[in-house]
RNA sequence: GGCGCCGUACCCAAGUGGUAAGGGAGAGGUCUGCAAAACCUUUAUGCGGCGGUUCGAAUCCGCCCGGCGCCUCCA
């Protein structure tokens, strides 16, 4: 099997075709930097994160571009209300650049920590003023905007298609538009290209229709064609996106180049908290940096795969800590793998198909990126590298390295969730923390030798404290910290 | 009201026509001074309910019940 993705814009499985042999461009809508990023950004970014891992993984050359929304996105999409950047400067009394720099920095280290990679390219429409007002100007120019009193705003009674992502018709929209109190649109559902500013508007920059802003829209199309061109492979944002924004960005895109915009359309789903929606007024937000203090990000990275990118993802300290279990019990296997790769030497081979396992989670992932499944898996390979590490059999580092290139491939590489870091401490390069605890464990098991057992289990129990696990075995001591 | 999604064991969660993955929790066992880790066995004749199509359905169709999302801030 291929690669294959749901693409929303059909609302169906596709074979995956880039319009180029071999290349990939892929553009995802980025976060708004006006507040801590939480556990929905997360989802959003590591789906698309496991994406653009599986395409790399997969030999493609890809260019990844998420943009960061520095201007323009309104706190109410009806082309009213205040900036939200704007809104967070006034109550913290800074400047908008400085609360944008400020969550820019905050975005980039919680998606770091959960081992998202950056993109190749992360614009900020502050930077793209010029471009925005080209396409502005050229759908101007063509028909399919007009000015009035300083804004101007897209018609969609002349963009035919308008509706065509998700599934509605202009007629729904009429009917779905609420009371309007601006009477500056033509059409109810037209939406903002360029905003007029008001004197007392922070942000604002020089265009052909008087001082003003750009829409919230009109950014991602400016940044997405820009640097992958006016058609390419891939758009993903989260799908509450879908409507309106994708919808306007397709409009304004195709109506400006004559082309069509973007050939996949991904959409990932969203994030409940105990069982509701996560939302500002129902006040259960939960960001990262809270989430970080109760799990390990990875954890939360592990959380996330292990249901579908389009499932949505009921987010709750007790699925949580089962996760974290479960994750725990892969680490322990690798860091076991790891440390007899480090001591043995010469030995049998060890009898696994590979193979099987490498096509199998293959597979999964070519199904529309089928992470859960992937890691299902990873849990069977697991089982099986268990077996034998356990079974009195003397292993060649040689071939417990393949196995552990499967590891590398597929838990680091391409699902980011066992790091090639994950180690046992018990072996390698030994520094005076290594020599000290080695000190305590041989002291143990001289204790345990003479049944001193009440001395060897306070210093299991000591060291445990201190963040040290011992575990017993046939053929000695290990000891791991806590993961 | 319009558009769309979902309902799989105690919990989480894959599976879109061929006879129910994986994780957690529970029970029993192996190993062990104990613990931990690991492994083995076990836990859904059934996939919200009722009909239908089919040799065959969790998977397709219809109706009903229940939950959720978007249309309004939010990834």
């Amino acid at each position: 099997m291929s690669l294959h993705v749901y693409n929303t814009l059909t609302r169906k499985k596709e074979e995956f075709k880039p319009i180029k042999e071999g290349e990939v461009g892929m553009y995802v809508c980025g976060p708004t930097v006006y507040g801590d990023s939480h556990i929905g950004h997360a989802k959003s970014y590591v789906s698309f994160d496991l994406i653009y891992r599986y395409l790399l993984y997969s030999g493609y050359q890809v260019l990844y571009v998420q943009n960061i929304t520095d201007v323009g996105h309104l706190t109410d999409d009806a082309d009213e209300g205040e900036d939200k950047i704007e809104l967070e400067a006034r109550k913290r009394k800074l400047q908008p650049m400085a609360v944008v720099e400020r969550y820019t920095r905050s975005y980039f280290e919680d998606m770091d920590r959960l081992h998202v990679l950056r993109p190749d390219i992360s614009p900020r429409a502050t930077g793209h003023i010029i471009e925005q007002i080209g396409i502005i100007q050229s759908l101007i120019d063509k028909g399919y905007a007009y000015e009035v009193n300083g804004s101007v705003y897209f018609n969609i009674e002349k963009f035919r298609e308008y509706g065509k992502l998700s599934g509605r018709s202009l007629d729904e929209m009429i009917a779905g538009v609420r009371v309007e109190s601006k009477t500056e649109k033509r059409h109810p559902a037209d939406f903002a290209l360029w905003k007029k500013a008001e004197p007392e508007h922070l942000m604002k920059w020089q265009s052909p229709w008087g001082i003003g802003y750009p829409g919230w829209h009109i950014e991602c199309s400016a940044m997405s064609m820009k640097y992958l061109g006016e058609h390419f492979d891939i758009h993903g944002g989260g799908i509450e996106n879908q409507f309106p924004h994708h919808e306007c960005e397709i409009a304004q895109s195709e109506a400006a180049t004559g082309k069509p915009f973007v050939k996949y359309w991904l959409h990932n789903n969203m994030v409940t908290v105990e069982g509701q929606k996560m939302g500002k007024s129902l006040g259960n937000f939960v960001t990262l940096k809270d989430a970080f203090e109760r799990f390990n990000p990875l954890v939360i990275r592990f959380f996330i795969l292990q249901s579908h990118y389009r499932s949505p993802l009921d987010f709750s300290n007790d699925a949580l800590a089962a996760a974290e279990k479960g994750y725990t019990r892969l680490i322990n296997t690798v860091m076991a793998l790891r440390n007899k790769i480090d001591v043995n030497q010469g030995g049998e081979h060890i009898p696994i198909d590979l193979n099987l396992y490498k096509n199998n989670m293959i597979d999964a992932m070519d199904d529309d990126f089928n992470s859960p499944q992937a890691i299902a898996h990873l849990f069977d390979l697991s089982r099986e590298v268990n077996q034998y590490l356990h079974d009195g059999t003397h292993y060649s580092a040689s071939s417990l390295e393949t196995v552990d290139n499967l590891y590398r491939a597929f838990g680091d590489t391409v699902l980011g969730i066992l790091p090639e870091s994950v180690h046992s401490s018990s072996s390698g390069a030994e520094n005076i923390e290594g020599d000290l605890i080695q000190l305590l464990i041989d002291v143990r098991n001289e204790a345990r030798k003479q049944k001193q057992f009440t001395l060897s289990d306070m210093i299991r129990d000591r060291l445990k404290e201190s963040g040290v696990h011992l575990e017993d075995s046939r053929e000695g001591t290990n000891w791991k910290r806590d993961t």
